[in-house]
DNA sequence: CTATAGCGATCGATCGACCGATTGATGGAC
DNA sequence: GTCCATCAATCGGTCGATCGATCGCTATAG
């Protein structure tokens, strides 16, 4: 009974058991997820639930790659079409904190499971985060070549820009205190005067307290 | 049998327990560790396991009450001692940075493993760390009123600050490209230049390459 | 128009394995 | 003789995964 496939306020069964497993994972994590949990989210039973699955990994290893080529191929695109390194990083901060913000779940499951993988996918999931963190890299080490960032150490500096854009998922919230316009316009101030571009001078801000906290494990 | 327990080389069983379970919580996470695991890691069987442990979360409870009191005890003693904003982050930076690569492992499991608690103590895990989290905020708040510091947010400085810190947990090994000193003197200046703390002017370094990945999920 | 064969979706029941936790017996130390 | 540490054996429950049966739909043969 493939019951209101044509109806668009409902997604399709496979796309629920998509949504439930990316919810439950990003919440209680891939070992911490049962079959069950994921059944019942999508609204079927666990017999039904292997008809648009093989195995759990499997479910884990769909949304990884999603993840992953959410970020990787937008990022290979800025990097061949973006000649300096300021607008690139620029660029390549936009998306990851836009990507970690809309996609907070997609982007918790893609920076948190890869350890749950079994070793063969994740050496590709592993690949394909060395690339993405490949074209970090050559930029800030281009701009530094070329005198337009100072940092004590390309590679730490990198490390630190990720990470930090990456926390964004974890305590984004559609409607918390600031825009996602303004979050993306922020951390790309940070990043910049992190990586010691020219004038670090922004308007000061001393309100201290508002906003929300941790969306997904609070 | 308790087997030499005078012996300075080999740590008491109690002390292999807790160092087994460490070592496999921050690397397979709380739910994908069993107990069995434990029990074999300490080198004693699944029985004698609960004659130290109460239940496997009672393990974790300590793990993280550890891991957050050796980051909010020496960070109250920062805040209370140190006066200017300047030195206080200064200091709060190099705590945070030693501690997430010294106690790497340790600092995994604090930051990682919050949402595997049951309610009550996850309660009292998340008011700890907020109650640390709340020193940088006041910090990073004193510095941008007195104008030492520059940035578009203060909570969001907060939370990209503290999470570029932590990502060192990841990623560190005590016999990497760069010495620890290195890495937290490197991290202290990234900071400062994020703040927009004066001269953003540090030698520049663009070698690429070089170093270790991921020391605890590779 | 009807009959029926095929098909994808769904279900309840069940598999062996592993989970966290408990028990009672054994043995050495003091 | 008491006590603490250790063990093998075992508990009930849950895990991921499979199975055979059934349901509604659609295409086609007569």
């Amino acid at each position: 009974m493939p019951m209101a496939t044509h109806d668009p306020a409902v997604a399709s069964t496979a796309e629920r058991v998509e949504q439930a497993a990316l919810r439950l994972f990003a919440l209680r994590g891939f070992e911490g997820t049962g079959i069950r949990s994921i059944a019942d989210e999508a609204g079927i039973t666990l017999g039904s639930l292997y008809h648009y699955i093989g195995t759990k990994e499997d479910l884990l290893d769909r949304l990884m790659q999603k993840s992953m080529r959410g970020l990787l191929d937008p990022g290979r695109e800025i990097v061949e079409t973006t000649e300096s390194p300021r607008e690139r990083i620029v660029k390549l901060v936009e998306l990851h904190v836009r990507r970690h913000a809309e996609d907070n779940l997609l982007s918790i499951v893609g920076d948190a499971e890869i350890r749950s993988l079994t070793p063969a996918r994740r050496r590709k999931a592993v690949a394909l985060r060395d690339a993405y963190e490949a074209l970090w890299e050559e930029t800030i080490s281009d701009g530094s070549r070329r005198g337009d960032f100072h940092v004590p150490d390309v590679k730490l500096a990198t490390f630190a820009l990720l990470e930090m854009c990456s926390g964004v998922a974890y305590w984004y919230s559609s409607n918390g205190r600031l825009s996602l316009d303004a979050i993306t316009k922020a951390f790309v101030e940070m990043a910049l005067s992190l990586l010691g571009v020219e004038p670090p001078v922004t308007q000061p801000d001393a309100r201290p307290g508002g906003g929300r906290r941790r969306g997904v494990h609070p």
